[in-house]
DNA sequence: TTTTAAAGTGACACTAGTGTAAATTTAGTG
DNA sequence: CACTAAATTTACACTAGTGTCACTTTAAAA
């Protein structure tokens, strides 16, 4: 009976994710996505009510993926090597953390007005959080990082390293070893 | 003759700045401005005919005092402790980098559209960076810094570093302090 | 006190996003 | 082939920011 549909759920998302990327979230809004899908503004309200729903849902949706991917890994027992696995996990998903920082950020301002529902993915992300957050622990205990640095800076300079976007030449992965190795050992010459 | 002004361009600098911190360029107008001024939107655009040229001009305001001090500065002979100094210039001048990222990337991306005049204060944002990147490759030189990593890279990070928000209870300086260590020195024990 | 010109205001037309409801399209069913 | 119901579109009313212009206010000079 039903009428075949013009998008899926994971166009959806990816065009989200892109729109996201390229405007931002205040820019961003159902008329570009609408357009981006071809498809009229209105379809999209038939699924989502409005944007802060939609990107909430669309960031769920890869946070779990991140959590998934974070379970099953199998961590190395060089305590060196398993941090550059957490790093390039990190790194892998980059765009996800800067996405969930900034979005997380925009619906504490909208609260002071509207009374706006728990955001998911916010929560998604405070329990990764949690996760590197007692690796980080452990390796303070043990002596392998520095035990005087509060651990949560050291997590969010972490997050704040994998968004910056130099314009330079670099890879991705040249850039990310670069900024791995700074974290870890400092620019200076030892 | 003239009547008294209701407000100095100091003022509105200030605002400019509060609002832009509080709400981020894309929510900030001159309705919140001119509310904020106790004074009505159109009379801000007496003096300003939009808010880019208000904030580019506001920019470059805060960008010439950083460049005066910049310039003043009493550089320390030994290399860590210059480092240090301008580490915490920098640092002094977060809110700054911050906005003047924003707004020049907000201006490329309206520049594939309309046609907008030059934006000093990405020169002068630029003029810093130069400042900054000579005293890194004399640093690389002489193997006080790593010759490896890529100045631009460094650069990026360090401006990256003191935007750097954490929740925590620690004071300003205390954050700042343990950045330039991590940065520095890294945040595994050697 | 009158005059003047800068400073500030109110009102208008325009643009763009939001959310909704009625109308239309369409793929499969009987 | 007509019917049905989901999928989609069109149209509308509403909200909010933008830039402009005629008009009002006001401090000081004459």
């Amino acid at each position: 009976m039903p009428r075949k549909k013009k998008f899926t759920v994971e166009d959806l998302y990816h065009q989200t994710h892109l729109l996201l990327m390229k405007v931002g979230y205040d820019q961003f809004t159902f008329s570009l996505l609408a357009d981006e899908l071809s498809v009229s503004r209105a379809a999209i309200y038939k699924y989502y009510s409005n944007k802060d729903v939609l990107i909430s849902d669309y960031l769920t949706f890869e946070m779990k993926k991140l959590l998934e991917e974070f379970d099953q890994m199998e961590w190395s027992s060089d305590r060196e090597e398993h941090f550059n696995q957490l790093f390039e996990l990190i790194f892998n998903y980059s765009d996800v953390h800067q996405l969930s920082n900034v979005f997380t950020q925009k619906m504490k301002m909208k609260h002071e007005k509207i009374q706006f529902k728990e955001n998911i993915s916010k929560e998604l992300h405070e329990r990764f959080f949690g996760h590197i957050q007692s690796f980080i622990l452990s390796c303070q205990e043990t002596g392998f990082i520095k035990k005087e640095l509060p651990a949560n800076l050291l997590i969010n300079m972490i997050f704040h390293s994998v968004m910056i976007n130099t314009s330079s030449d670099l890879t991705q992965k040249e850039r990310a070893g670069y900024i791995r190795e700074i974290l870890a050992h400092g620019m200076f010459q030892k």
